[in-house]
DNA sequence: AAAACAGATTATAATAGTTCTAGACTATTG
DNA sequence: CAATAGTCTAGAACTATTATAATCTGTTTT
């Protein structure tokens, strides 16, 4: 956290691809602020008004870029939009309906269990946990 | 299931809306046939194929006033596809990446245990499980 | 360090899925 | 059977995303 740029460059480094301007200045603006859940346009705005010229499609293609790499995780909740999560660690979500945000879960919170085996063969890559939740009064210790 | 017509109208009547011609034949698409995973164009090219005159923005509504009606539940997996679900009761589903099918999983063979309440406040309207799975040797007992 | 190359970026067009609109139609009600 | 409230439709519009083809930039070679 000390030398943010450093730290960019490494990862880049790491997923063998090239660090030109565009791709630090969006490793920097998604991993330099702890977790995160953004949309392309999202950060697309975020990179503009840091002075970063870059266009959408870069945005798109450096976030597939770094999906690929397994540096963010692409989370589908809302059709016709999708998120990408800086938290790559296995853990789950809240997802508030209303806002349309999105909040982690530790993975080590939730306990999925007896998942019975794909019957169309295959194997488990991944399990996500969606917890929908809705405005109203959280009615705690019913 | 010897008088689907009648079921189909039981159903729409249930949900207070309008038997009308078209909400009737895809009623009937979608709920004689046993538990269905389908999107909207799909629905539409079957009801075409059906001989049925309906427009796509007429399947897009109905499906949606089902889904208001609790008649159909929306899942949403992929970017930019919604798929509908004709089993409303709980439970949970497969994911085939590579043939971008849906497979469901009895909500009673999965357990999802100590989901930590909402941080934010609400209350939640739902917990969705989606096991994803890659075409792979299911490489069973290691 | 210049030249050459591979790869990246860009503006723009294209696409896919979905939603909107305004007018025509139809099931229900009196 | 006329009135009306709700429904259906074709087509346009919209949103998010992906493709295209030209330009530019980082790296490698000389």
């Amino acid at each position: 956290m000390t030398r943010p740029f450093a730290n960019a460059l490494e990862l880049l480094r790491a997923a063998r691809l090239r660090p030109t301007r565009q791709r630090l200045a969006l490793a920097r603006l998604l991993f330099e602020k702890g977790d995160r859940h953004v949309a392309a346009e999202e950060l697309h705005g975020e990179a503009l008004a840091a002075q970063v010229p870059v266009s959408l499609a870069t945005v798109y293609n450096t976030l597939h870029q770094f999906v690929g790499a397994g540096l963010l995780r692409e989370v589908v909740i809302n059709p016709g939009r999708s998120y990408f999560d800086t938290n790559v660690s296995d853990h789950h979500h809240f997802f508030y309906e209303d806002s349309g945000k999105l909040r982690d879960i530790p993975g080590d919170s939730i306990a999925v269990t007896n998942v019975p085996p794909p019957p169309d063969g295959g194997s488990i890559r991944r399990v996500d946990v969606v917890v929908r939740v809705e405005k109203a009064a959280s009615k705690a210790r019913s």
